[in-house]
RNA sequence: GGCCCGUUCGUCUAGGGGUUAGGACGCGUCCCUUUCACGGACGAAACACGGGUUCGAUUCCCGUACGGGCUACCA
């Protein structure tokens, strides 16, 4: 295993679709574990899978870690390092995996196949009608095709000189037991006979995953690789590449993430999730499928909320807090507390870590992010009074957005009355009480909270039983909301005083 | 099917050979509140099952069950 390397490790996504919260936690891993050990965190774009690329896809994910403060020292759309291009498919270009290649031939430890779809295709169906278990390309069943290891070595010339199309499969050894460590489950053990000789290099020139990112980590000198759980079962096709080219010794430690479960059933979070809330960092639109998803941002959500509320999913500090700004996931974090399960992730917590950091933000701080929601409202309201009113509705608020639904009777007078509450109270013989509680207030020179309170108490030391839910319902329309009297205070009398004998009238 | 990984309250999790198995979300009750929340207090709620090992297993080992992942010229 490595010592004394730098650490290095990077998030290496491939652009076929909007990167999702999953993806958004793998980053995250990779930058607390660099950031806290002074390393550097490099983006890389897998981008070999020609028939699957996205367009937009991959300025989505740069825009995404720019939006969760998961910001790349080096990569594609963060200025390039010393091992620049970071594009897969520009490196290709460069011939750096042709290289890998043919070492990893000239040292017996991949051969060129010939074979074609169907010969492949017809190949496993024969296995399968002869019951066994994996009909896989491997060790045993590459006798019986078309490639360097079958062929003579003239045939594989002439093959060759024909510009016959070919891949390039890994020669994985037929029974041996292939051991390795990961920093979050230990040391496994897979025996060879699981694996099929692997594609590396595909017909149209261009290197496959188990290739390209393996001959990427080591010319990137990448000290660590952090990836979902769904690699495991391939890693040990990785350790014999880097067995084949030598590098066993000095090859990343590896740690293989448990996945994002979905919240309700089973199963791998998908894009679409019947709990409502956002599967993507940013809104997303797929321009290929011409699907569109909604993003945590623009959901109201805070980012130093979600990415707390996605360190936390899988990882813990180990003792109680939860509640953890960047700096401390940075310099708390550790692979030996990340779990092994998978965590189903749940949408009323993430909402919880929102509301912890809205309490946390002032009112002015608030009011800067609600006033341009207002504005497309056509809300023109002077600051001082947005920032009471915020101070006033965060407490009711999950969301930044929510704040203009849960408080439009701010800014708009009622014209339905909530009939539950009026129905279990308000009867005519009412009508007098409130007629004269409107009357009193109107009396006001001072509109302030104090001389408003003053006139609901002389009114409750006078015996008259004044219903501070009615006053709400007439006032708001609602029979629940903010501070009730701050809110009377805000509003102003003019207009309090006009709700209330609307209100009234408006009763029977 | 095969292989790999996993399994503590409904959910996220702490813990770890002897604990009243701790916290958080959600839920319930109460308090605060002339209204609504926030907040506070309290409560219900978990070690998948079966064998070992051991004086003692939720903790270690082995099975079983269940869940997940992988099984492409996709990543």
């Amino acid at each position: 295993m490595t010592i004394n390397k730098k650490i290095r490790l990077r998030f290496a996504p491939s652009p076929t679709g909007g990167l999702h919260m999953g993806g958004v936690r793998t980053a995250l891993f990779s930058y607390l574990y660099a950031k806290k050990h002074n390393g550097d965190f490099i983006l890389r774009i897998e981008d070999t899978d020609q028939t699957r690329y996205v367009p937009g896809a991959e300025e989505y994910i740069i825009e995404s870690l720019k939006w969760c403060g998961i910001e790349p020292n080096e990569g594609v759309g963060f200025g390039d390092g010393p091992h620049a291009p970071y594009r897969q498919s520009e490196r290709k270009d460069k011939g750096i995996y042709t290289k890998y290649v043919e070492q990893l031939i000239n040292c017996g430890g991949a051969y060129y196949a010939f074979d074609t779809e169907e010969e492949i295709e017809a190949m496993r169906k024969k296995l399968e009608a002869a019951k066994v278990v994996s009909p896989q390309y491997n060790a045993i069943t590459r006798e019986s095709m078309r490639n360097s290891l079958s062929l003579s070595q003239d045939e594989v010339q002439k093959l060759l000189n024909q510009k016959t199309p070919f891949v390039v499969r890994l020669k994985v050894p037929r029974n041996e037991d292939i051991r390795f460590h990961d920093l979050i489950r230990g040391w496994i053990t897979v025996s060879s006979k699981q694996i099929d000789d692997k594609v590396l290099l595909k017909s149209d020139g261009m290197p496959t995953y188990h290739l390209a990112h393996v001959v990427d980590d080591i010319e990137m000198e990448i000290s660590h690789v952090v990836r979902g759980e769904e690699w495991l079962p391939s890693a040990p096709a990785h350790i014999l590449i880097y067995k084949y080219l030598g590098l066993e010794n000095t090859m990343p430690y590896l740690a293989h993430l448990p996945l994002i479960l979905k919240p309700d059933g089973n199963g791998k979070l998908s894009k679409r999730d019947k709990s409502g809330l956002p599967m993507f960092p940013l809104n997303w639109h797929d321009v290929r499928t011409n699907e569109k998803y909604i993003g945590y941002k623009e959901t109201g959500y805070i980012k130093d909320a979600f990415i707390n509320m996605l360190a936390l999913l899988g990882w813990n500090p180990g003792n109680n807090q939860e509640i953890l700004s960047k700096q401390e996931l940075i310099t708390q974090f550790s692979f030996e507390k990340v779990n092994k399960s998978g965590a189903k992730f749940d949408p009323e917590k993430t909402k919880w870590f929102n509301q912890q950091y809205l309490k946390q933000y002032s009112d002015e701080q608030l009011a800067e992010l609600v006033t341009p929601l207002l504005k497309e409202k056509s809300i023109n309201k002077p600051t001082e009074f947005i920032i009471e009113f915020c101070k006033l509705i965060k407490e009711k608020a999950h969301f930044i957005n929510e704040f203009y639904d849960l408080g439009i009777y701010f800014f708009e007078a009622p014209t339905q009355y909530a009939e539950a509450v009026i129905l279990k109270k308000w009867n005519s013989d009412l009508k007098p009480l409130y007629t004269e509680l409107t009357d009193k207030l109107n009396t006001l020179t001072q509109w302030n909270l104090q001389s408003i309170h003053d006139v609901f108490n002389d009114f409750t030391t006078q015996g008259k039983k004044i219903d501070m839910q009615l006053v709400r319902v007439l006032t708001t329309g609602l029979a629940g909301g903010a501070q009730l009297l701050d809110f009377l205070a805000l509003l102003g009398k003019d207009e309090i005083i006009k709700r209330l004998k609307a209100g009234i009238q408006a009763q029977k």
